[in-house]
RNA sequence: UGGGGCAUCGUAUAACGGCAGUACAGCGGACUCUGGAUCCGCUAGUCUAGGUUCGAAUCCUAGUGCCCCAGCCA
């Protein structure tokens, strides 16, 4: 193995956030903690794949540790069985969650005491305009929002209300609430976001406790936060909503993690959105989430991808800011490169053409050692029988071969895999 | 002048202000022992225009192009 093509080890040059984090802990910062948090509501892909190298990867290398942490907010679109399928593979890429598994939903009280606070200091409010208001209302591009009337509600009816609403006396969509942010904002994440929607489902962990949910902007920071989560990998689509990831920790005055982006993987000819590769599924266009052609962890796995090869992909394919499309052709060159070191050699003949050693005896066979692997001896040797009469590849033989043919044709000579020289004489 | 982000060979990714390098792909050779293997070699790039500087991919100014954002999804 030629230096830098360990798998497991950092990559050659250090790419901006392990750069970041490298000179956060010279400044100071103790171990550094990361996480991945995958949405139970689908299987993992080639894309996840490389936010785990990322996150569990920059634990490793700067002795910190990278919590596994279910993103399991939204029951409605959520189910259980995604969860072993994903822990399973992001065992099999390699990578060590240390027994302990995170919730999002384990935090749900914490959420809901810090929604309590916001409310009693005015920064955040129950509103009641309908779905289609609050997308009016805030406005669009271009355009400023106009602030909702519920904006102006008290601190104790909105108290009053938010405990209504966690008690369950109100219908879905008849409420949510709202931070108390800036209609106005260029940043469209900044327009009052919704942090509760009132969602009558049962939830998989904390089954019908829950009548009100938190929207993704309003569970994840604080998640991060709870768990001292120091640096938190994440797509550039989550860029703008950095400001108010930060808003929220600020207001709240709880440890700061900080998000950093990062480009997500897109592969050239390949769909990498769950939603996609959802309807697949459902709709029966594939066998399931493995189907060798899926391009998931699972069917990479069912295909032959080794952990190793996906592991030195991700490697290679670097980590930066610029939006990319890796050729296929670079991850298909990542197996070959792994599989050629380690796969066991055989030989076989799909569409048999025979062959008669003219001057080889009539009863005689011998056998002949064949190495397993060219590149590695410690793979050991086998007996292949030798004989009169033998078979080889039909695409092997040519009667009028093209100038570079170094296979057989009449007259010409060719070794035969570990036995003898052979010319062709007649056919 | 809505906000946020990104521009380096075909693709991806490097380069304290100091020889633009590496990998994949492509092309050409080598190897009578599978090849989609391996080895050797070649091709090919700093978005544009100014400026600062002995020297700019890197700093400054002005442009241009591309991506993301108007879920009670994540």
């Amino acid at each position: 193995m030629k230096l830098g093509e360990d798998s497991n080890g950092p990559p050659e040059s250090e790419d901006f956030i392990r750069a970041g984090i490298r000179s956060d802990l010279e400044s100071g910062m103790q171990k550094p903690l990361t996480r991945f948090p995958p949405e139970p509501n689908g299987y993992l892909h080639i894309g996840h794949a490389k936010s785990i190298c990322l996150n569990f990867g920059v634990a490793e290398e700067f002795g910190g540790k990278c919590n596994l942490r279910f993103d399991d907010t939204n029951p409605s679109k959520e189910d259980v069985r995604y969860e072993e399928a994903i822990k399973e593979d992001v065992k099999w890429l390699g990578f060590d969650w240390g027994g302990k598994v995170y919730y999002a939903s384990d935090y749900f009280g914490r959420l809901y005491e810090y929604a309590l606070r916001l409310v009693s200091e005015g920064k955040a409010y129950v509103d009641d305009l309908s779905t289609e208001q609050i997308r009016e209302y805030r406005g669009t591009l271009s355009e400023p929002g106009r602030e909702s009337p519920s904006r102006a509600r008290s601190v104790e009816e909105n108290m009053r209300l938010l405990r209504a609403m966690r008690a369950g006396k109100f219908d879905e969509s008849q409420y949510v609430l709202r931070a108390k942010i800036d209609m106005a904002s260029g940043n469209m994440n900044m327009r009052d976001p919704v942090m509760y929607r009132i969602m009558k489902r049962t939830h998989p962990r904390t089954g019908n406790s829950w009548p009100i949910y938190p929207m993704y902007d309003w569970a994840h920071g604080q998640s991060d936060s709870i768990e001292g989560v120091t640096h938190s990998l994440c797509t550039l689509e989550f860029e703008d909503h950095r400001p108010l990831y930060d808003w929220f920790i600020t207001q709240l005055g709880i440890y700061h993690s900080r998000q950093i982006e990062f480009a997500r993987l897109n592969l050239s000819y390949t769909i990498l959105s769950k939603r996609s590769l959802m309807k697949l599924v459902s709709k029966g266009f594939v066998s399931g989430w493995d189907d060798p052609r899926m391009p998931t962890v699972s069917g990479l796995r069912r295909r032959g991808y080794t952990p190793e090869s996906i592991r030195n992909f991700c490697r290679k394919i670097g980590v930066t800011k610029q939006d990319s499309i890796i050729d296929m052709g670079f991850l298909e060159h990542s197996v070959r490169e792994d599989l050629n070191r380690k796969a066991q050699r055989v030989m076989a003949v799909l569409d048999p053409l025979k062959v008669v050693i003219v001057n080889y005896p009539e009863d005689q066979e011998e056998e002949i050692e064949a190495v397993n692997n060219p590149e590695d001896s410690s793979m050991g040797k086998r007996k292949v029988p030798f004989s009169r009469e033998l078979f080889i590849e039909r695409d092997d033989f040519m009667e009028n071969p093209p100038k570079k043919f170094h296979r057989l044709s009449p007259g010409s000579l060719v070794r035969l895999r570990y036995a003898y020289i052979v010319r062709c004489k007649g056919f």
